[in-house]
DNA sequence: CTAGGGTTAG
């Protein structure tokens, strides 16, 4: 065996891996936390799984055993309650689960029963380690062993095959000898993954030759191994000949060599090879569809796979994550974009990132980008990265130009709070619409440059484009938040008589914030009084906001009173009376205390103080996805992303600072919306101190906010945004 | 009683 020994290592093994995606998963599950492991009735699913198929053992089973004695506190054991095979089973669960904590509670229970020096109950926490990433913890089980058998050795193998230290593998297999052991099939067909994995085909060669030595080519997990490695390797004559040699071929074989003909567009060969299969009496199993379904749309023959289709509909394996989704790529693939939005469809809930992303890439090669946006559901979630990405693969798909992509990607941009990515998009498209006028027009109204709205509606009428109530909404709004009353109130005429847009809820609320911003209170209120239409809370808002910035407290009241009429509940109307009674001297007010009294009865109506909203936050963004809230939150995240729409991805949670007495009113927003700037700061989220907010209008307040801008001491307080 | 092999999008 002195050969194995010799395996030179032509190419650097330290190389850095990101880790493949079941890595990625196997890490991220590894972060399950310890909690309640005993206490059934907390729905932890993974732990309680463990309870539920463990078979029953009444009296002397380990779940019995610690249902009855609690977290193994008491220290009483006796070794005879353990059952040995019974813990193995239970850790290799663990492994396969990534229940780490799990398994290191039994690892606890097996150091204090003196059951550690059992040989296979060491190989099982080894295997339970590594397999839930935690090499450390596996290396010392490892190191601790009396005697070191195969198995053991072979766990450590894979474990570091898993987190993709393919260095240390080597080093433990070329150390098999001086440990006293041989490397058996099992160790063949790790290491000979991890040689396709590297595309290390010279090593790879190697360790064919030993497989041959050694007469492991009859293990089809070996020769399985051999196949793959070969392919990953680019040595598709190999592979090819090696499987018309193999002496055993089972539904792996197949779909191996299948695979590598479709990764080297073999297209043809590998459907050769799928129909050879069948006929040789092996059924295809979902693995091997997913392969034949995206060889036969690379083929564009469509009959075939309707045909492909038809079968994996027989079998029930058509909703599958992996074939559903190979049945939206050849689709997309043979142009049926009607058939693969059907297939992303009847997959319902069953559906992925992967599916929803082929379905994109379908829609976006098949110039169906309108689709495809709304698939994104971009402009619904206010994500810079995500807009980038988006807008990179529009250009790469040569859609910049198009008049409704651009649009779509400009409303994203202004939700992100990137006015210049807005206006650079606009600058490309090249035969804008009113709707794409509108969009970038909104983009500076509403991200703090008003003066250039403005500008850009002139020039929009100037080239002959008819606006629409949307653009009113958004020039009304920029007219407001730069001071430009009078043009405003021209406009607003403008709109009316010159264009004939009725005015609509949203505009007659704009104007009275443009009235009252400038603090023109009293015509504010007579433009309420004289609205064609009756008022409504959106339109009341403003001027209380307006009332709070010039003083005008008996208007306040008047307005209050009628907010609070049609919408009873509205908090901020509390907030901003009892602020200006206090600023007027009127502390202690019986109506003031009367108005507090209310607001604490409202705030108490969502059910949770903010400390507890915190802590929920805390505990969802430190990875416990097991928190029973934690979808909850994360609904309410979305809600709340939706609200503040681009501000958390455009400041910086540091230069924020919260008015404390407003959190205790709005504890809950402001508690998922800081949750949501430490997340897009990252940083980890912690409690709220240094937030800074309007008290009258919720948003937050910071000098180099680009979203929300504020002018003398104001801020633009309002519903029509 | 422990350990190994094959799949989807970007």
């Amino acid at each position: 065996m002195a050969s194995i020994s010799k395996i030179c290592l032509y190419k650097p093994f330290s190389l850095s891996f990101s880790g493949s995606v079941k890595d990625q998963t196997l890490l991220q599950r590894c972060n399950f936390p310890a909690t309640c492991i005993l206490r059934e009735q907390v729905p932890l699913k993974n732990e309680c799984r463990v309870f539920a198929q463990m078979p029953e053992r009444t009296g002397t089973g380990v779940s019995a055993y610690l249902r009855e004695t609690g977290t193994g506190e008491n220290g009483d054991y006796a070794r005879n309650d353990l059952d040995i095979s019974h813990l193995i089973s239970v850790l290799k669960f663990c492994g396969g689960e990534g229940c780490l904590e799990f398994g290191r509670t039994y690892h606890g229970l097996i150091a204090k029963t003196g059951l550690d020096g059992d040989e296979f109950v060491n190989t099982s926490l080894i295997d339970m380690y590594a397999k839930c990433g935690d090499i450390d913890s596996a290396l010392m089980v490892f190191n601790q062993m009396p005697r070191l058998d195969v198995a053991s050795c072979n766990c450590l193998i894979s474990g570091y095959a898993n987190c993709g230290l393919f260095e240390e593998a080597f080093r433990v297999f070329m150390n098999y000898e001086s440990w006293g052991n041989r490397p058996n099939s099992y160790t063949y067909s790790s290491m000979l993954a991890i040689c396709g994995i590297l595309s290390a085909i010279e090593e790879g060669k190697q360790l064919h030759a030993q497989v041959v030595k050694m007469q492991y080519l009859s293990e089809t997990a070996v020769s399985n191994a051999l196949l793959t490695m070969y392919c990953k390797c680019e040595a598709m004559a190999d592979a090819e000949s090696l499987f018309e040699r193999l002496p055993q071929r089972n539904i792996v074989s197949w779909t191996a060599i299948i695979n590598g003909l479709y990764q080297h567009e073999g297209f043809e060969k590998a459907m050769r090879l799928f129909c050879l299969m069948r006929e040789s009496g092996i059924e295809p199993n979902e693995y091997t569809f997913t392969i034949a379904l995206a060889s036969c749309g690379n083929m564009k023959n469509i009959d075939y796979c309707r045909l492909l289709h038809a079968l994996v509909i027989k079998k029930g394996m058509a909703l599958g994550e992996f074939v559903g989704t190979a049945l939206i790529d050849m689709y997309s693939e043979l142009r049926e974009t009607d058939d693969a939005e059907k297939q992303f469809k009847e997959m319902g809930n069953l559906t992925s990132k992967v599916s929803r992303n082929a379905l994109i890439k379908g829609l976006v090669q098949n110039g169906k980008a309108n689709e495809a946006l709304d698939a994104f559901t971009c402009a619904s979630l206010p994500s810079f990265m995500s807009c980038q990405q988006i807008h990179a693969q529009v250009v790469k798909a040569n859609f910049d130009k198009n008049t409704q992509v651009g649009s779509s990607l400009i409303e994203a941009y202004t939700r992100c709070g990137s006015v210049e990515d807005a206006e650079k998009v606009f600058s490309r498209i090249s035969a804008p619409d009113v709707v794409s006028w509108n969009s970038v027009i909104k983009a500076y109204s509403q991200n703090g440059n008003p003066r250039r709205a403005i500008s850009l509606f002139r020039r929009m009428i100037m080239k002959g484009f008819r606006p629409t109530g949307s653009t009113f909404l958004a020039v009304l709004s920029a007219c407001s938040h730069s001071g430009k009353t009078q043009d405003g109130l021209e406009i607003f005429q403008s709109m009316i008589n010159e264009f004939g847009v009725s005015p609509e809820e949203a505009h007659y609320s704009c104007m009275v914030d443009l009235l009252g911003r400038s603090g023109q209170i009293e015509k504010a209120l007579d433009f309420i009084n004289n609205t064609p239409i009756k008022p409504t809370a959106s339109i009341w808002r403003p001027l209380l906001a307006a009332c709070r910035c010039h003083n005008n407290l008996r208007i306040a009241e008047f307005a209050a009173k009628h907010i609070l009429a049609i919408d009873p509940n509205d908090a901020t109307v509390y907030v901003t009376l009892s602020n200006m009674y206090t600023e007027a001297g009127l502390l202690e007010n019986a109506e003031n205390q009367r108005e507090l009294m209310k607001l604490k009865e409202i705030t108490k109506e969502p059910g949770c103080s903010w400390i507890e909203v915190n802590n929920k936050i805390h505990k969802f963004f430190s990875r416990d996805r097991t928190h029973p809230e934690s979808e909850k939150i994360y609904d309410k995240l979305k809600q709340i992303m939706m609200l503040i729409k681009g501000t958390a991805y455009s400041t910086n949670a540091d230069s924020l600072q919260v008015k404390e007495d407003f959190c205790l009113y709005h504890s809950e927003k402001l508690a998922v919306c800081f949750g949501l700037i430490s997340l897009a700061a990252g940083k980890p989220v912690r409690i709220f101190k240094n937030l800074r907010v309007c008290t009258d209008c919720h948003m937050f307040m910071n000098d180099n906010y680009r979203f929300h801008h504020f002018n003398e001491g104001g801020c633009s307080c309002g519903d029509y945004w």
